[in-house]
DNA sequence: CATTAATAGTTGCATATGCAACCAAGTCAA
DNA sequence: TTGACTTGGTTGCATATGCAACTATTAATG
């Protein structure tokens, strides 16, 4: 905490305080550890789990590759969290008809079980977020959000970190 | 992508389309993994060297703990961050006399030059991304970002997922 | 002082992830 | 049909991370 940081010579120093990215990172990471706590802890569940899980719960059955594209979450994860989901009983695979590399995934009765806890449980937790933040904000935040997770990051193949 | 999901009996159900923390996250992946190639193709660098560079290129020299309150990283992530710049020769550490403990972490110049430079970047990249939003939202987001990430996860510790 | 309770950092271990290579089923064209 | 190419998924391997346990130093308390 010494010496003030020298200017840049030329424009203006960046300021990572004002980094988009950055203020993004920490408001997902401030809510996501917020809400993780649901899913990790009640049901042992990483957060690409739970992710493929709603995403099940939401739009019914489909094939991993669906869920790759509609939640840009990448193949391997997918893959290890159908694995994982699986194994844990909350949804099954079946070989689709069509295509016999494709495999159908539904949630099992036990699946849709956990998603409409959890599912509660996050629209109250959505809820208490909005509120804090009031309603106008939150709506006008949730077209900023998908337009920059549309186009921010265009050009790039899906996955995390 | 078969039957249309029951509705949850009680309240509505559960849209992870409209679900903050999610979208938070969507976003946040997309601009971060964006820009990310400039730090990881470059300079080799991970998201916390990256962050933690930035810190110090903001802030001036301080010590691990300080980077920790003020970012909002996780312990150990910072402590190997910082072993990482310093292997590369970005930051040098130095015993703190009034506390033996503590380590004063400051850039070397060669740090310093590496701040300047993903600096310059990260500003050209954060206008282009404010430009496609619009000024005006994009000053509001930032203030909800904030509170997000103020308040979004209070209670809870930090460090990412 | 002597003991006990923080605190700054580091490290071990188990897990999650990214990437590239890989398998198997499909497609397309000669 | 055969051979080249694409595509749905999985796996191996190296890396990043979270958590808990641990060291060294300082603060607090008797």
């Amino acid at each position: 905490m010494n010496d003030v940081p020298k200017q840049g010579e030329a424009g203006q120093e960046f300021d990572l305080e004002g980094f988009l990215p950055y203020l993004l990172n920490q408001a997902a990471e401030a809510t996501s550890r917020s809400f993780q706590a649901s899913y990790k802890a009640d049901y042992g569940m990483t957060r690409t789990q739970w992710r493929v899980l709603a995403n099940l719960g939401k739009f019914g059955a489909m094939t991993a590759r669906d869920i790759c594209r509609i939640s840009h979450i990448e193949k391997t994860k997918v893959s290890r969290a159908v694995a994982a989901l699986e194994a844990e009983g909350l949804l099954s695979r079946a070989t689709s008809p069509e295509d016999r590399r494709a495999e159908i995934l539904s949630l099992t009765d036990a699946g849709r079980r956990v998603f409409r806890d959890l599912g509660q449980r996050a629209l109250a937790y959505d809820a208490a977020l909005r509120e804090r933040l009031g309603q106008a904000f939150a709506t006008q935040i949730d077209m900023v959000l998908r337009m920059i997770a549309a186009q921010g990051g265009n050009d790039l193949p899906p996955g995390d970190d």
